[in-house]
DNA sequence: AGAGGATAGTTAGACTCCGAACTATCAGAC
DNA sequence: GTCTGATAGTTCGGAGTCTAACTATCCTCT
């Protein structure tokens, strides 16, 4: 299984070496293979969205509501920086999901400049059938690798995760 | 050093236990973190780029052509492949990089169908300074792992690109 | 040599996202 | 109580990418 051969970011940095054998290359790597892994895993994902009418985006939505447990209602701000995303883009994702009847906006009474955004109840059926086959197929994603493997990939991001944040 | 907290993409899968404790979550957090690093490190990254007017997209060909060696010359379908993106979306990275005097596309004497991408000498001096900052950059990036964390991630996420790779 | 299918690049239109500017509302200082 | 700065959401215009359709060229098979 796996290991042996070269890949593309092998190649990248066979060719570093030769023209600019200068370079401290010991991040490039990593970045490279995150890079790439973030999209192909992407596009891995999106079938299971794509079958019941959803895009990631507006599934990272219907999720985070989900989540947050009942009343299943957060506020567009709130979404939108657990979604590392602008507020104007959350404005027309929930456009989009409220025309689709996924999600219903109504008065926040505690802030008049604000809404509660919850879940309809078809949202709720399908975020539930949706994330159910989301986690299997990403748990057959990540099945190459044994549960220690699996631990210390995920301990490694987190470390890597926090040392970046702090950086900025 | 690190460890410690709690992050954000903790916060997520505690949710989820809690609100769907059926779910095998095995694979969620993992990707989970790829996707939130991969855009945390886009963002640390782009601030070198911007320092010399380039945008990340535009940086990728420059070293794309830079790394190939002499004569530095690429086709457009070539580039499209190795930076994962549509030909459509080359035709007009190349339309702005030739705008700004950095690449020049020629004739391809052996197909007409076809050019060559050339790096311009200013396009060679910009990409050759942005690389060695690029690169101190992003070791101290990855500072925080020692050498062997960073091997074991690294073959971490070969083992997971080839997997998922082969998957579609 | 000629036909048919594959490939290279471009164009057109749609989509998603972002930053900046704007309105409405909140919250603290005086 | 009122003023001032911060915050919530939206709108607008622009940037970057994608897919589909198109033209030109190449390559293979007969």
């Amino acid at each position: 299984m796996d290991a042996g051969g070269f890949d593309a970011v092998d190649v990248m940095l066979e060719q570093w070496r030769s023209e600019r054998p200068d370079l401290d290359l010991s991040g490039v790597g990593i970045l490279g293979r995150v890079a790439q892994l973030s999209a192909v895993l992407a596009g891995a994902v999106e079938p299971v969205f794509a079958r019941h009418g959803l895009r990631s985006g507006e599934f990272d939505v219907l999720t985070a509501l989900r989540r947050s447990g009942p009343p299943y209602v957060l506020i567009p701000s709130a979404l939108s920086e657990t979604l590392m995303m602008s507020r104007a883009g959350m404005t027309s994702r929930l456009d989009r999901l409220e025309a689709a009847g996924l999600v219903r906006r109504s008065l926040d009474p505690d802030d008049r400049r604000s809404f509660h955004v919850a879940l309809t109840e078809a949202g709720h059926e399908v975020v539930d059938a949706v994330i159910a086959e989301h986690a299997t197929n990403v748990a057959g994603l990540v099945s190459c690798l044994d549960p220690g493997q699996r631990q210390s990939l995920d301990q490694a991001l987190r470390t890597l995760l926090d040392h970046v944040a702090k950086r900025q």
